[in-house]
DNA sequence: ATGAAAGCGCTAACAA
DNA sequence: TTGTTAGCGCTTTCAT
C-alpha cells in the first residue's frame, strides 16, 4: 500500500512568530491593553464606543487570547484534563464516554498522553499532573494510574486505580463478580483446568479478576492450582508467552480466563502458534469487551464494563469535586458476561 | 445497572493552591531562582555542590516546572498538539496511529478536544489554534477541518482536509478510487438502483467519495439520478433520515452507498424500521472501516481508509516540518474494499 | 471610563 | 559560579 504524492511540497516559514498578541490589539486600537483585556472578558466600566471599537479590530487580526498567559495569570482555565498512558482501545472507549459526558458543560477537554519509552513510564503521571496541574487544567483524571497519586489541592479522580488508592475518588468496574461470573460459567461448560493470566498486579483491578476466578473455583470445587496462574501483565506480547508456556505442559489446560481482552488475543496469538483451535481446543475468556473482542476470529467471550458509563461518572465526580461538593469516595459499576464463539464444551481428551 | 459506591465521601480541599514553585525551592535550596532553573535544565556553569544541594531539595519537595510558565518563557514546548471535534471512533483510530508513531520521538502528544455545543462548531479549531499555537503547542495535526487553517507560522498538517485546503499540508485517503471501486462491486452484483448518501460537503473527503460513486455508475453504464442522492453529514442520525427518505420511495433503491461507516449504520437503522433486510432485501456499503463496521450485525461491506499509517504519516511529516525540511503537500494513502455481510445480489421484485 | 503598574512562574542575558 | 534583571502575554487592582 504506497502512498500517492503530490508533488508540490511545502516548507515551513522560518521568519519569526506572527502570533496576534494583546499588545497589538491595543497598539492598533489605540487604547492600552487593559483596556482590552476588559473588553474580551466583558468586564464593566468600559464605554460601549471603545468596546466597539476593540472588538473590530480584534475580528480584523484574529486575536484569541493565549490558553497559557491567562492561565498564568488567573487560577482557572476551564480546560479539565485526561491522563492517559497511551490511546489504546481501552483509554479510547473511556475517552468517548468522558467526552460523551463534557459536552455542553462549560469545560473543555485536553487528553495528555506522555512520550513514554518502555522503561520511563514509571511515575509518569505524577510528573505530568504537577506540570499541568494548577496552571493549565482545573482538573484531571487518571486513567489507569502506576502509581499512588501525591496528595495534591487539584481534584483528581482515577479510573481503574492504583492498589491502595489512598486518597483519590476512583471509579471503577465491579472487577471481582465479572471474574467470578465468568470462571463460574467456564467451571459450568465442563472444564476444570482453568488458567488465569493475570494483568497488572499493582494495579486493584488485576487482584479483583484474580480474587474472582479464586471464589468461582472454590464455588465449583475445583482446587487452585498456583501453577495455572501466570502474569500477563495486560499486555499482548507478554500475555503471548504466558499462555505458550501454559499450554506447552503435559497436561494443559483447556480454558483460559486472561485479564483483559488484550491478553486474550495474545492467548489467540499462542494457541494459533500451537495449531490449537478456539474453542473446540481451547476455551478462552477475556475482560473488558473492547471493539476488538467482538471483532476477533473467533469473536471473544468476555466480560463487559460499562466504559463508556465509567468515563461520564468519572466527570460528574470531577465536575461535583470542583464544586466543592461531596462526591463518593469510590464508585463501582456492575459488569455483565456477555458469551460469544471462543467458549464451548471442554474437549474430548485423545 | 445500576453503580454501587462504598459509603465515604471526599470533599476537595479549600485551601489555597500548594503547588510548589521555582521560588520555594530557591528559598529552601538558599539560592537563586535563576540558579535552581540553571540545575533542573542542566545548563552549564553551576558547581556540582550546588547541583547537588539543589536537586536534593527538588526531589525532598517534589518540584516539577510548571509548562505553562517555562512554555510562555520559552519558545517550544516539545509538546505536539492533535485537534479534534471529539473522540469519536475514526477520530480514535487516527489517534492510535498518530500516538503509536509519536512514541519515542521525543514529543509529548496533547489531544485537544472543543466543549462543542452543535451550533459553535464552525471554527472551533481555529479559535483552538490560536490559543494554543506559539504557546503551548510546537506543531499540530488538525482532524477533519471545519474550516480552512489560517496561515499561522506554527507547523500544521491536516488530515481529511477541508476543500480548498489552501496552504497547509495534508493527509488523506484515496477517496475517490475507494468509493469507485465500492460501486463498481454493487453494479457487478446486479445493482442499477444504488443511491449515495453524502457526507460533509464542505470537506474534500465527501467530495472524493461521490466523484467515485458517479465515475462508477458511469463505468458501469448505469445513468445519473440526482433524486438517488441525499445528504447524510457523516452522521448516523442524518443518514438515518435521508436513508428513510430514500427507502419509504416507490422505487427503493436496491442498495446504498453510504459516505462513511457511521452513516451506513444510520442505513441500518433505517433498514430496521421499516422492516428491511440487510443484505436479503437491501445492500449496504460504508466507507472509513471503524471497528463498529466489522461488529455491525450484519458486519458491513466497507472502503478501509489506512487510519493508523494516515496518523503516522501525518506525524511524519509534522516532524519533518518542524526540522524545517521540505514536505510533499499532500499524501494520499490507497483504500481497499473489504467484503463483508451488508451485500449481496439484487432481491428479486415482489 | 481609562490606563499605569504589578505580578503569575519561568528562562536567558548580563553583571558581579 | 552565582545572582540580578528583564520580560514572555495576560488580568487585576488602583489611580487618574
Amino acid at each position: 500500500m504506497l502512498p500517492t504524492m503530490s508533488v508540490a511540497t511545502f516548507t515551513a516559514p522560518t521568519t519569526s512568530n506572527d502570533r496576534v498578541t494583546i499588545t497589538d490589539v491595543a497598539r492598533e486600537a489605540g487604547v492600552s491593553v487593559a483596556t482590552v483585556s476588559k473588553v474580551v472578558n466583558g468586564r464593566y466600566g468600559v464605554a460601549p464606543a471603545t468596546t466597539e471599537k476593540v472588538m473590530a479590530v480584534v475580528d480584523r487580526l484574529g486575536y484569541e487570547s493565549s490558553l497559557v498567559a491567562s492561565s498564568l495569570r488567573r487560577g482557572a482555565t476551564n480546560v479539565l484534563g485526561v491522563l492517559l498512558a497511551g490511546f489504546d482501545p481501552y483509554a479510547a472507549e473511556l475517552l468517548k464516554g468522558i467526552s460523551a459526558h463534557a459536552l455542553g458543560r462549560g469545560y473543555d477537554l485536553l487528553a495528555f498522553s506522555g512520550a513514554i519509552a518502555d522503561d520511563s513510564t514509571q511515575e509518569w503521571e505524577k510528573r505530568t499532573m504537577s506540570r499541568l496541574g494548577g496552571t493549565l487544567i482545573d482538573g484531571a483524571i487518571i486513567l489507569t494510574p502506576t502509581i499512588n497519586l501525591p496528595n495534591t489541592k487539584m481534584p483528581v479522580v482515577a479510573i481503574d486505580p492504583h492498589t491502595g488508592h489512598a486518597g483519590t475518588p476512583s471509579v471503577a468496574a465491579d472487577g471481582k463478580a465479572g471474574a467470578q461470573e465468568a470462571v463460574k460459567y467456564l467451571a459450568d461448560l465442563g472444564h476444570t483446568r482453568i488458567a488465569h493470566i493475570r494483568g497488572r498486579m499493582d494495579l486493584d483491578s488485576a487482584h479483583q479478576r484474580e480474587d474472582g476466578y479464586k471464589a468461582a473455583l472454590e464455588e465449583a470445587g475445583i482446587p487452585f492450582d498456583h501453577t495455572l496462574v501466570a502474569d500477563g501483565g495486560f499486555r499482548r506480547t507478554w500475555a503471548l508467552g504466558a499462555a505458550l508456556d501454559l499450554l506447552r505442559r503435559p497436561n494443559r489446560p483447556t480454558a483460559i480466563f486472561a485479564a483483559n481482552d488484550v491478553s486474550a488475543l495474545g492467548v489467540y496469538d499462542a494457541a494459533k502458534q500451537l495449531g490449537l483451535r478456539i474453542p473446540e481446543d481451547l476455551s478462552v475468556v477475556g475482560f473488558d469487551d473492547i471493539p476488538e473482542a467482538k471483532a476477533a476470529e473467533p469473536s471473544l467471550t468476555t466480560v463487559t464494563q460499562p466504559l463508556h458509563e465509567m468515563g461520564g461518572r468519572a466527570l460528574d465526580v470531577l465536575l461535583d469535586m470542583l464544586k466543592g461538593k461531596e462526591v463518593p469516595m469510590h464508585s463501582h459499576l456492575a459488569t455483565r458476561l456477555v458469551i460469544r464463539e471462543s467458549t464451548g464444551p471442554v474437549p474430548t481428551v485423545e
